[in-house]
DNA sequence: TTTT
DNA sequence: TTTT
């Protein structure tokens, strides 16, 4: 359709550590569970509620999901942007089901890693030139984490397979 | 949980009219279905393609619903904006079942009516006094639409039920 | 810094045509002026009052430079993606100026046309290939126009020169 | 305008403590200064660069002022939304400026920190009622920090001041 | 079920 | 300078 827009910004925690799945492509695709969470005074009762909601990330963009395998785990805070799908699938006993995701395609989405220290990610990209003072960052999709732990050796290595 | 995000931007167009539901308290609720799509030219065979999201919204904000339901028919585009929620329902089978959907809860949210002619929606709200040069908009989660087609009265009589 | 996002959203309408500079590398650099407006009722006064914010767009991005050069014109409403950037300058005078823009990075931001005939413009990109049922729109920053009055010539032209 | 939008997302840090200015009408109106970065390898130099950008935010809202004033100082790192505005206003030397901010209006943007122990704001908002089980978060424009250091007590002041 |  |  022309002039569509689908997005989706979440800032969350992981649940649990990322799920890779290696494809016969040689890449990988990562399964994200993310909470998100409001709490509120109930003027009724005066009792503090929270409401979490929990959402299934799925990454194609192979940087990203480089990034997410190598340096994510539960309980990392990130910062999401992808799209909404839904899928229809069957369970074992044929039932139809619809599952809504938030989706990082090839080449699409944003992933920050929102943690301190051992965990921050910027972007980080390579330029292809100059641009005047407007260089930096022509790319999307991508993110660097910042050394974690004892360097930044595994930086430097997904830096040097990041293709532009 | 402290310091999360859950936003949902959609820009897309309704597939069919809007449906409302009016609850015993006499507030509305107003459920909308509205597609995103993306279109390219597969490299492989060279045919142009097309992806269809289909997006449930659900509006609770007492404002918006007014607007979504007086001014917004099928076909119309719009600027949605709320947060994802996912609940657990039975059908009549009694099979679980789990329905996405963008909510735009009370007094939050966005909706902008797209449309050129007879339906562009602009935020619309009283101000309670002047806030020296940055007077303007205090409020969120409102849209007023421009008057639709036979003049501005609904739009004034929407007007003066805002309450701020 | 690790972490960080910079993230501008517009909704509005051209205040006049594109400009575009060629650059010597080719290149062209396309400057938007961007109108967006809020209303409310002042509550003290009983009128009627708006507030519009003009804002500086600055596409570096190629694909959607190209866009805008060829189907963008003054009046046009437009969702743009892009980020923030102030930089300083020098008046005649020599007095320091500061300018802050909406900058639309190579192969970064997004730019939708959200007029209804002769103008929506949708995502439209070459696939590299088959990726499942996920096929869709790996890349991004990209935008195709809906033919513009006389065919879809152009926009066929424009797809032949989208380089994935 | 009709149907437009104004939105600025920012997650990046403070780089300085919050400027807070007090108002004759009681309310306070604060400002921070806040940096986000990209970095990237250039390809020519193969050398690895970084661009900061510096953002000026304007709170109104006052809750979000509010949670800013007590529980944000230098280095802290948030999400904020809010609009962009751009003011005229003379130098001493009489001399024309633009000055373009990040604003949240009374009662509109949001603002989250993100620091983990000690820091970390979720939404944090009164409900006037139950709405079955969408019951969470109607409002808009609030923060609740989580406890700092020491406990909730200025959390639960915080709270006793919202006014919904 | 929309839109192009 | 747009739009309503």
């Amino acid at each position: 359709m022309a002039g569509s827009v689908n997005k989706v910004i979440l800032v969350g925690n992981l649940g649990r550590d990322p799920e890779v799945r290696r494809l016969n492509s040689g890449e990988s695709v990562v399964n994200l569970r993310i909470a998100t969470s409001e709490s509120w005074r109930d003027k009724a009762t005066g009792e503090r509620r929270e409401r979490t909601e929990w959402h299934s990330v799925v990454i194609f963009n192979e940087q990203l999901a480089k990034v997410a395998e190598q340096y994510l785990k539960k309980g990392a805070k990130v910062y999401i942007e992808g799209q909404l799908q839904t899928r229809k699938w069957q369970d074992q006993a044929g039932a139809e089901k619809y599952t809504t995701e938030v989706v990082l395609q090839r080449f699409r989405g944003e992933l920050q890693m929102l943690d301190g220290r051992g965990g921050g990610g910027g972007a980080e990209i390579e330029d292809s030139g100059d641009f005047g003072q407007r260089s930096p960052l022509p790319a999307r999709g991508a993110a660097r984490p910042a050394a974690s732990g004892g360097g930044g050796k595994y930086s430097s290595d997904l830096d040097d397979e990041i293709p532009f």
